[in-house]
RNA sequence: GCCGCGGUGGCGGAACUGGUAUACGCGACGGACUCAAAAUCCGUUGUCUGCAAAGGCUUGAGGGUUCGAGUCCCUCCCGCGGCACCA
């Protein structure tokens, strides 16, 4: 322990807070930088080495940002309000308050002795009155904008605990601490209509910088798919069952009715005969745990009910029958089987006997694909004169631009292609040439589809090795006829070849003589009349020079045949079946059948999202108050907003009730109010807010803390917003991230936020694993704590491990022996100082500049633990020569601030600087002063690595290829058939 | 079952757009310093054959494309995260 961690750590912090380092200024001539961490939830157990590592990281950011001149903001404060808290107190039998103050004391410790740059001067809590006032307020506004309402929900109830459980209390249908079995009981819930805003939560996504996985993410959420409601009659009842569809388009095709085993009408309309089956049904898919009923590979289940639905359209009887395939949870519990064209209803009518009707069939509009050789520029002479002659048939001719087509690459090519894999159908055609025919093959094989019409158009002379290709793919029957004469022998086989592949040649091929040249002419031409179009025909010029075959072909291509699908025919296609609505495509079938079901009254277009309305009641203490108050007279009145906030009163012990609510209906001083429109005697609703309530709005307080007069001052939103980078945990991709989403976008459309969305970037960080590569937790005692290992080792070692562990983006198991090495590393740099002197060597200079440009863009892409790597390497370089100068230690001193700045500054104080290194600019780096005076070339023959050269820098290749010859002349056992010279990299003989 | 991410030495992990796989760190081994130990410094360290020179093999498995594959394509196995019979 050669440096004193324990004195610097506190003596730069001090100073740091004493200067006011990291205050962000409002309104400053600077341009602004907003970083956002999810501010953390103080529990009882303390940091825990996930904070630092996320906390860490963009304090590197913020850090390197101050010094790129920027103006930045990077707050703090507590998320604190919620049930392990309050839990908490009441089994210490304190108050949440103060167990909060507890916890948040202990956070705010360990945060500060980690050295991060955060604003404190801007700290908010959630649960301080001057806060969770807004937040009421921000419910008031929702609920004036009528997105705030009443619906009956079920929540969790503990009888033996008498107290609501959150659905994590809930362990396999049981209480998770006395282990009573969890009733479900009916209760009117306030509920905000984050539905109303799913269209635009999806769509805005496409106008932020978020990392790929969490839009995605956030759209499965949301999950938007349109579609219908319909109405089906029950036979000899007044009874109905509305179903849910996104495929009004196949109406006609339903042949049965499937309830989920939990639907109401299951009850009510099976059959006396049928009840014993039916109920025992549905008991047993109840101990069926959704995980399984999702299950696709599961057998299916189900039991005919005994009763009958009118088919609206056809007036048909169609059976209904009761599955678990079926979700009551989404749409309306209830399906139209269309088994002709859908693969689970298809797997269950085939298991059951049930009929199947086709309604759609495969698109009549054909494609044909046309690929390009390896003409420079990408489109082939022939392109437009066979794209007229087939679009003419009926044809949609897609003509992909392949990459460089002058540098050919199959796999990127076939890339290009797989976007087409839906299309190509067996009425497509494709048509290549040179070497659009090996892609062709290739495309077909990997996209695993029947070919049923493949016409190959190759020149002769072009190097492909067509034997070679015959082999490779026996199961397209692949026909070669390179010659006429070949033509003329094979010809029984060639008319055989239904169905299958036939290349044929060109005339541009040189080594064809004339004369044949003749005979193909006049002769093909016949023939390709004579083959009823197993397709045939010559290429580029040969197209356009025998135009009248080229007809003859063509013509060929109007045939067209339907196949029945022996599986569901899932895909889009033309109606069939259908009466009225037969030969629309089913985009048209889908609007007309709805209107058709609009007109006749028994249902309408619905989009369904599988987003729900957010349940923002719950029956607890520790959360917001929920301002309104309930007026016999009036109904639902809002607290006036100069009455807010509505303090939450404090409780002196909790009474369990067995009413079902939440603690504060027990006290009746607070309850118990007037109606603040009229003055009757009126009760609060003594439901709180759930703890995203705070944490949805808590980036736009962070601009304005402590303000009275509003949640934030216009103008300071207007500076600050939005968040520019804003890392956070995948886990809070779907809640906490969509429910600020949405909370801003509303206060964006009632005109109180400048922006629409929140967060222009939002990266997320990898969990910190137990050492055994499990997770950390409370219950299995591998916590581990930092403030030990501040203590030991101190902040910056703490920082600079949690940076350099791993990828930043992916969990990592912790590892103690690793934090002795990012010690050892930082020890190196405290004896680098010693080194100072005038002169610098050349190679630290070049290293230097190599380093700067490396954590430089390391940084910017979170790649922490590359840049604290090349900082190792640096140092290690240093190390190594006798002196360096004053000035590059300075510029290193720079770049280890940000991650380890307590060091930093105590090196950098102690040359006699008495400025804060975070007033000092980024360094810039110096590109020719980073270039190395000679490479390595690496040499290899049939690329394996024989040998490797150092040249100068700037070496012409042709030296370069012949002393590479030199040295590895034993390996040259014969002709040199190509060489391949990768520039500064690589010289590669093939012989 | 589907989607996403991943699988590289004894360990954490590097590797830019397909171009010398194993950077950096840990650990291990050998040496220096020391009465000794710790710390520090120097050296070695993917693996197999070999005294050596040299050569073979190697990025979860198998196949493919390429002069060249950890990287691209296909099939499969394993791990982590998310999740729907979404009609």
């Amino acid at each position: 322990m050669s440096y004193d961690h324990k004195n610097i750590d506190a003596k730069w912090q001090a100073r740091w807070e004493k200067e006011k380092t990291f205050h962000a200024e409002d309104f400053s001539e600077k341009p602004k930088f907003y970083c956002l961490v999810e501010f953390p939830y103080p529990s009882g157990a303390g940091l825990h080495m996930g904070h630092p590592r996320s906390y860490t990281a963009l304090d590197v950011v913020a850090r390197k940002r101050r010094m790129e001149g920027f103006n930045v903001l990077y707050p703090i404060g507590w998320d604190a309000f919620g049930l392990p808290t309050e839990n908490y107190a009441i089994k210490t039998g304190q108050k949440p308050q103060e167990v909060t103050h507890q916890n948040v004391a202990t956070f705010k410790r360990q945060l500060q002795s980690l050295g991060l740059s955060f604003d404190w001067s801007r700290e908010i809590n959630t649960t301080d009155p001057a806060y969770y006032k807004w937040t009421q307020w921000m419910f008031l506004q929702f609920y004036k904008a009528g997105l705030a309402y009443k619906k009956k929900m079920p929540i969790n109830w503990c009888p033996a605990c008498k107290i609501g459980l959150a659905n994590e209390e809930v362990m396999g249908g049981a209480c998770e601490r006395c282990g009573a079995v969890v009733e479900k009981r009916e209760k009117e819930q306030w509920m905000i209509a984050i539905t109303k805003y799913a269209d635009r939560l999806l769509l805005d996504l496409t106008s932020v910088d978020y990392l790929e996985k969490i839009k995605k993410q956030q759209e499965d959420w949301i999950g938007k798919s349109e579609g219908a409601e319909i109405k089906f009659a029950i036979e000899g009842t007044h009874e109905s069952v509305t179903v849910f569809t996104t495929r009004p388009d196949t109406l006609f095709g339903a042949t049965f009715l499937v309830l989920a085993p939990e639907h109401p009408l299951v009850a009510t309309l099976t059959t006396r005969d049928r009840h014993g089956e039916v109920f025992s049904y549905i008991k047993k898919a109840a101990a069926i745990t959704s995980v399984d009923r999702a299950d696709e590979t599961r057998e299916k289940t189900g039991v005919f009910i005994g009763a009958y639905a009118i088919h609206p359209a056809t007036g048909e009887q169609i059976p209904i029958w009761t599955a678990d395939y079926v979700m009551m949870e989404y749409g309306t519990g209830a399906i139209m089987a269309v088994p002709a064209h859908d693969e689970r209803d298809f797997a269950f009518a085939t298991k059951f006997d049930l009929p199947i009707t086709q309604v759609i069939e495969a698109p009549q509009k054909k494609i044909a694909l046309l690929l390009h050789g390896t003409g420079g520029n990408g489109r082939d002479s022939w392109f437009p004169w066979i794209s007229e002659k087939l679009t003419a048939l009926g044809y949609k001719v897609i003509a992909p631009d392949m990459p460089d087509p002058t540098k050919p690459d199959l796999q990127k090519w076939l890339h290009v292609l797989e976007k087409y894999q839906n299309e190509i159908n067996e009425n497509s055609i494709i048509i290549g040439r040179s070497l659009g025919c090996p892609i062709a093959f290739q495309f077909l094989q990997k996209i695993n589809k029947k070919i049923y019409q493949l016409v190959m158009v190759a020149p002769t002379h072009a190097d492909m090795d067509w034997e070679g290709y015959k082999k490779k793919f026996p199961e397209f029957g692949v026909e070669f006829v390179q010659t006429i004469a070949q033509a003329k022998t094979d010809w029984q086989k060639i008319q055989n070849l239904t169905d299958k592949v036939t290349l044929f040649f060109s005339d541009d091929d040189p080594r064809i003589p004339l004369q044949v040249k003749d005979y193909y002419q006049r002769d093909l031409r016949a023939d390709i009349i004579v083959l009823h179009g197993k397709g045939h025909f010559g290429t580029s010029a040969g197209v356009l020079k025998f135009p009248e075959a080229m007809d003859a072909i063509v013509e060929n291509f109007s045939d067209t045949k339907i196949n029945t699908p022996d599986l569901a025919y899932v895909a889009d296609g033309v109606v069939i079946n259908s009466g009225e609505f037969d030969g629309l495509t089913t985009k048209e079938a889908k609007m007309k059948i709805i209107s058709w079901v609009e007109e006749k009254g028994i249902g309408k277009a619905i989009t369904h999202y599988k987003l729900r309305d957010w349940v923002f009641s719950r029956q607890r203490y520790w959360g917001e108050p929920i301002p309104l108050v309930h007026c016999p007279v009036c109904g639902w009145v809002p607290v006036p907003e100069s009455d807010l906030p509505v303090v939450l009163p404090e409780v002196e012990n909790y009474q369990p009730t067995d009413s079902g609510e939440s603690p504060l209906a027990a006290m009746t001083d607070w309850v118990n109010t007037t109606c603040p429109k009229c003055g009757a005697k009126a009760k609060r609703e003594t439901d709180t807010m759930p703890n995203w309530a705070g944490s949805s709005w808590y980036f736009l307080r962070y601009c304005d803390p402590r303000n009275n007069e509003a949640f934030a001052d216009q103008k300071k939103l207007a500076y600050w917003m939005p968040t520019d980078w804003y890392n956070g945990g995948m886990e809070h991709t779907t809640l906490h991230l969509l429910y600020s989403r949405f909370w801003n976008k509303f206060l964006y459309d009632q005109g109180f936020v400048p922006t629409s969305e929140p967060y222009q970037k939002r990266t997320s960080h990898g969990l910190v694993l137990a050492q055994d590569g499990s997770k950390m937790s409370k219950s299995k005692g591998n916590v581990v704590n930092p403030d030990q290992l501040v203590v030991e080792y101190g902040a910056d070692v703490l920082r600079v491990y949690e940076m350099f562990m791993g990828p930043f983006g992916e969990p990592v198991p912790w590892n103690e022996q690793g934090v002795i090495g990012v010690r050892r590393f930082l020890e190196k740099v405290e004896r680098l100082r010693e080194k100072i002197g005038e002169v610098d060597d050349e190679a630290v200079i070049r290293c230097l500049h190599q380093t700067i440009k490396k954590v430089t863009d390391d940084i910017e892409a979170m790649r922490f633990n590359t840049a604290v790597s090349q900082l190792m390497i640096f140092v290690n370089t240093a190390l190594e020569k006798e002196k360096i100068s004053k000035a590059t230690f300075i510029s290193f001193l720079t770049m280890l601030c940000p991650f380890a700045p307590h060091l930093a500054n105590e090196l950098h104080e102690s040359l006699g600087e008495t400025t804060l290194l975070e007033t000092l600019s980024w360094p810039i780096a110096n590109a020719e002063l980073a270039k190395e005076s000679e490479l390595e070339i690496a040499i290899q023959v049939n690329g394996k690595l024989r040998a490797s050269i150092l040249v100068a820098c700037g070496t012409e290749e042709s030296a370069i290829v012949e002393q590479a010859k030199e040295v590895v002349a034993k390996h040259l056992t014969s002709e040199i058939k190509k060489t391949i010279y990768v520039r500064g990299r690589l010289v590669n003989f093939v012989v």
